[in-house]
DNA sequence: TCCGAACCATACGGTAACGTATGGTTCGGA
DNA sequence: TCCGAACCATACGTTACCGTATGGTTCGGA
């Protein structure tokens, strides 16, 4: 009700953003505030301190990544070999959820409720990966060393600089997990 | 000549142990003082400013990246599959390098100069990765792809949180590089 | 039309850094 | 013994934030 200028998702989206770009220690609420135009005058209405805003951009993130992503890839069907790619072609998009992704991982080495928190995630999300593999895949520790490199590979390879000859980093992810689907 | 009671290297030691534990916005001039027991006094005789320390820091850490890592590997001999898992077990001892790793690939992200840095030391690491596998692996796509996953492994693994019932991450880690040396 | 919820601006006091200035202290070698 | 290089402490001015206080403004609904 009432009118929504700057409304509490507006400070979250900012965050989350800043978060993305510069990590943790990026997020200041008067940086934030200038970003959308406003003083910090109506960011201390919405929340109680800075670290409020953090919370919330953690809850927010969480619920992306755990409602919607799988959410989404299961709704578009496909044998389990489709579905393991589009999960891929997902995360490895650099779009906005991935350069929060590699942020929050970052952040979970040094904060332990950050961490808490990624647990979660990173268990649910390889519960779901083991179900795919185990569909085509017999033996269980191949199905639990599979599911690590396909983890591996798409939250390290972002982080990797090495260039390779004529093929793209793209391409090189992509003979990888052609291998892993194999 | 004269005495040395907390010389540049100490700065650039206590530095990297704070960049491991926190990023590079945690390395704080007046943090690494109180640290080494001293104020800040001596810290600006040694460098010009706080970039200064931290170009520094990334010296060293090429430095020991790029001519003692390998050179050690291949000192210790052994045939390549051997050679490759002891890359591996230094990469992923969890020990301060790895930590300082790790932070300056997150920080490579968001600096161009940390970023051409990083290249150097990656395409090195390559180089010498591919000469390895290429040893017992005659397909040129084939061990693009192996580099791929084994540096993906090393530097994504520890940013993974999941767990994995019975086994440790090691273990896992460890079945996973078996794969991918057969 | 006018109330109140939602929001914004401004000013303030506080803390943690940065970098500078200046004058010590310590110790090896001539 | 005493000089000078290497190092340290202290005090200072500045900036960028945090969080608080207080008094606007705007707009939808009664």
């Amino acid at each position: 009700m009432a009118n929504a200028r700057t409304p509490r998702e507006s400070w979250i989206d900012e965050g989350l953003r800043a978060l993305a770009a510069a990590g943790p220690d990026g997020v200041r609420v008067e940086v934030l505030a200038k970003e959308l135009g406003v003083t910090k005058g109506g960011f201390y209405w919405h929340f109680d301190d800075r670290q409020s805003l953090l919370d919330e951009m953690l809850d927010t993130w969480e619920r992306v990544l755990i409602d919607e992503a799988i959410e989404r890839v299961e709704r578009e069907g496909g044998d389990e070999r489709e579905r393991l790619r589009r999960l891929f072609s997902a995360a490895s998009s650099g779009g906005r959820w991935a350069k929060v992704e590699l942020a929050v991982r970052d952040w979970a080495r040094r904060e332990r409720r950050v961490a808490t928190r990624l647990r979660r995630v990173d268990n649910r999300r390889m519960e779901y990966m083991r179900s795919l593999f185990g569909a085509f895949c017999r033996n269980e520790d191949e199905v639990e060393a599979r599911c690590m490199v396909a983890m591996a590979l798409f939250i390290g390879s972002p982080f990797i600089a090495a260039e390779h000859g004529a093929r793209s980093r793209k391409e090189v992810v992509g003979l990888a997990l052609a291998r892993l689907l194999a």
